[in-house]
DNA sequence: TTGATTATTCGAATATTTCGAACTTTCAAA
DNA sequence: TTTGAAAGTTCGAAATATTCGAATAATCAA
């Protein structure tokens, strides 16, 4: 497997944010990821198929949204709060507290 | 036509509105309407075919970030401000700090 | 009733999302 | 070593979504 990329900071798009969190599966993602800190990705169970769930890791890391190392066969996922923050200060909070308002279930509406 | 529809207060859901808010003309489009109030399409000049535009708002709308309101052959569109407040309490005024930070053009990253 | 204005709808081309199967990488056991 | 299991990624196909230009609908003014 080659390295996995991700963006820099300043190449985190609000755009690009927003829509990797438009999402109820990738929101789960990091809901669970803000609770727990670092987990691979077989950590989640989201009813949907695997290589489902790497596509959405994919599409978080590429928006800036995750951080990922390998260790062994897995890949742990982090959050990359502090570059968030430093992007866009205060967005991934309130978007967080908005999430613990809706049921993941809902879907895009 | 017919009626535009437009969701329940309690029907918008959080990745509807960040699904919609994660694309660089709808963004636009919506920080217009925060600095004008109530627009027609016609008003938005965002390099997109006229079809294209329709299905943006249309998007928008679905996802219970737009009200809009024919007035003779115009369709004036506003943001659901206090049903996204209420819904999502800080989310909006959040992103669109955010959006300041951010240029339009640059995509989802 | 004709024409202009505003926006939606249609159909085709392109891109994205999802799945299961096959593959790669890593580590542990034999 | 080599074999096997575990964790994810990549591939190819099917289903959706996005975009465009052309055609259509609705409204108003001349």
């Amino acid at each position: 497997m080659r390295p996995v990329y991700h963006p820099d900071q300043k190449d985190i798009t609000l755009a690009g944010v927003l829509y990797a969190l438009g999402d109820p599966i990738r929101i789960e993602i990091v809901k669970l990821l803000v609770e727990k800190g670092e987990l691979p990705c077989a950590a989640f169970d989201l009813s949907v198929a695997k290589s489902t769930m790497s596509h959405h890791f994919k599409l978080l890391r590429d928006a800036g949204v995750l951080y990922c190392r390998k260790q062994g066969t897995q890949h742990l996922n982090s959050l990359r709060s502090e570059d968030l923050e430093a992007r866009f200060p205060g967005l991934l909070e309130s978007i967080l507290k908005s999430a613990e308002r809706c049921a993941a279930s809902q879907g895009r509406g």
